[in-house]
RNA sequence: GCGCCUGUAGCUCAGUCGGAUAGAGCAACCGCCUUCUAAGCGGUAGGCCGCAGGUUCGAUUCCUGCCAGGCGCGCCA
């Protein structure tokens, strides 16, 4: 229902009506006729509530002057009763001025949608593949992991309310020499020995070994590598599970936890070996047994089977995508940190060699470093890994919401520095709170109306009544609701919704200093009291909406 | 050397599938609570959108070159 919602937009029948007019003007304007046209919401309120330059657009090909342009599509248009000015400006756009009754019809959806307001059908039933953090379960998730957590679990958020099947991946990576270092770095922590020079020295290795002891006492009676082996399966299992409870908390789920190791599980490998061999891009070198990735603009031949026999990395890289397209995921998106950027090559040269299209199958998202300030420094150091900041650290300092919200309202290819007194701080500079104020504001507004026996609801929108510029602008704000969410899905930057959702914000305090809502004293209730408290009850919808597509909570009362 | 990312107000950053006067918060200054949450609102001030070319009706946005910073270039994982 939704989805049809969004598409009876007033702004959306609008550009679909001009697209109507061009096409009616073809023989006029003899030129190619967008397929789509998406009304600009102009910064200056003189230009109306929307306008487009479609007509300076179409200039060129048709050799029209645009002005010409813009006169046939405002006469097309005069006859729309929702509109209720329309002008040519500059040197060829079109401004139009919606009907006052006709914006009504953003709140009767809003109310109608309720939760799913904003969702859409621009990705509908696209299968999509979403694998973020992936770590090591070698100790906690620290900063570098944590941007992820935020940033990807509210992608999987967004790329879903566009109506796209999603599965959110945590690819484990269980296999290989970083597991047995981690092994041999609990074994000797229990038995009291130095550690390893290249192991794993954080503090929480000694609580986790004895964690491990104290679950299985009978590992003290193994020795060598059976000791080993021993130690790294149960102190796996051990960080796996704090892992998932970090995130649990921190409000980041996951329908998948890929094992690595599960990719060697029933000749699976074998089989993915065979598939890209079929496609005639394997090769043998040096006994070693290679994808010639090169044949797809990758810089050099990746080796999947090292010369000994063993597996290299990219063995796996290439297992997990053929695992990921066999499952039926049409686009498989990688979010990488910056360390990570040289893979894109051999990613997409991967899928090349599988038989796809790289631009469309592929999609590798960099999440640029993160820094933490606290009293002015950069803070380096954990108490528990050692040397790096964790998650729950952060979390302990600052709060799931401040630390999702200020992850989540960047783009990830920018670096990004988090203060810490910033976050803690409740005034205008800390976003989050500023949005989430503006939500239990309202949720105070709501409770005291019907203390008050002022009731609100779709019957008492009065549109007609709604005149003052902060209504307007604030039922224009609701309105661009949906396409944020849209574009958010479409470009992979959930960042779009926590930045409209603190304009909303914005918008709605300034209506509040401006336009009175509940009766003042012994004044009489009257149809706009509950008009307005109808906007306001939208305005709490859309803005807890949009807060849980970046899984922040939306609180009423502050 | 090659590749990816970044350079916008004093500071932290938005914006850009090319559009009308480049935005917000902080910091500075001046205002607004005898009635809905002041965790709020209004105002003043602050800019060669890194530099130089190109494309065009129009470039902060696209292209090229340069400068500066971050990151990466293993039969490591």
């Amino acid at each position: 229902m939704s989805a049809e919602q969004s598409n009876l937009s007033i702004q959306d029948e609008i550009s679909a009506a001009i697209l109507q007019v061009l096409r009616d003007a073809h023989s006029q304007l003899n030129c190619d006729i967008p397929t789509s046209l998406t009304l600009e919401r102009p910064k200056n309120r003189d230009h109306g509530d929307y306008a487009t330059s479609i007509a300076l657009a179409l200039s060129k090909p048709s050799g029209i002057a645009p002005r010409k342009i813009a006169e046939i599509i405002v006469a097309g248009l005069e006859a729309r009763k929702d509109i209720a000015a329309l002008e040519i400006a500059g040197p060829g756009f079109v401004n139009i001025t919606l009907d006052k009754s006709s914006q009504g019809g953003v709140i009767a959806n809003i109310l109608a949608a309720g939760k799913t307001f904003g969702h859409g059908n621009k990705l509908n039933g696209i299968a999509i593949n979403l694998e973020f953090i992936s770590a090591n379960p070698t100790g906690p998730l620290h900063l570098g992991h944590t941007r992820w957590a935020a940033v990807g679990d509210a992608l999987g958020r967004v790329l879903s309310a566009a109506g796209a099947k999603v599965a959110r991946e945590f690819y484990i990576n269980d296999r290989g020499v970083q597991m047995d270092k981690f092994g041999a770095s609990l074994q000797s922590a229990a038995l009291g020995q130095p550690r390893p020079e290249d192991g794993y020295h954080g503090a929480y290795i000694d609580d986790l070994a004895k964690e491990v002891v104290q679950a299985n006492p009978e590992v003290l009676k193994l020795s060598g590598e059976e000791q080993t082996f021993a130690f790294r399966d149960i102190g796996y299992k051990l960080q796996l599970a704090q892992q998932q409870n970090v995130l649990d908390k921190f409000g980041t789920h996951f329908d998948v936890w890929f094992s690595e190791k599960s990719l060697y599980d029933n000749n699976f490998f074998a089989h993915c070996q065979e598939v890209l061999r079929s496609k005639g891009h394997v090769f043998v070198d040096g006994g070693a047994i290679w994808l010639r990735t090169t044949d797809f603009g990758d810089d050099k031949d990746r080796v999947m089977v090292k010369s000994d026999g063993s597996m290299a990395y990219f063995a796996s890289d290439s297992a997990y995508y053929i695992s990921k397209r066999e499952r039926g995921f049409e686009i498989c998106i990688y979010m990488l940190g910056a360390d990570h950027h040289g893979y894109t090559g051999r990613l997409k040269a991967l899928a090349a060699c599988n038989g796809d299209d790289p631009e469309y199958s592929v999609e590798i998202l960099i999440g640029q470093m993160v820094k933490i300030m606290e009293g002015g420094e950069e803070v380096k150091l954990s108490k528990r890994a050692g040397t790096i900041i964790t998650l729950e650290e952060l979390v302990e300092k600052v709060g799931v919401d401040a630390a999702r919200y200020t992850l989540i309202r960047y783009p990830v290819d920018t670096p990004m520095v988090m203060d810490v007194d910033v976050l803690r701080s409740r005034t205008n500079e800390n976003p989050v709170y500023y949005v989430q104020y503006a939500h239990a504001r309202i949720c105070a507004v709501l409770r005291n109306a019907t203390d008050l026996g002022i009731k609100y609801g779709a019957d008492l929108i009065h549109p007609e009544l709604l005149v003052h510029e902060r209504e307007r602008e604030l039922i224009g704000a609701l309105g661009e609701f949906p396409r944020v969410v849209a574009g958010a899905a479409e470009l992979r930057e959930p960042h779009r919704v926590a930045r409209y959702v603190e304009e909303l914000a914005g918008v709605y305090h300034r209506f509040y200093a401006d336009c009175r809502v509940l009766p003042l004293g012994d004044e009489t209730p009257s149809e706009l009291h509950s008009a307005r408290a109808t906007l306001c009850s939208a305005t709490a919808q859309v803005i807890s909406n949009g807060l849980e597509l970046l899984g922040v909570s939306a609180p009423e009362k502050m």
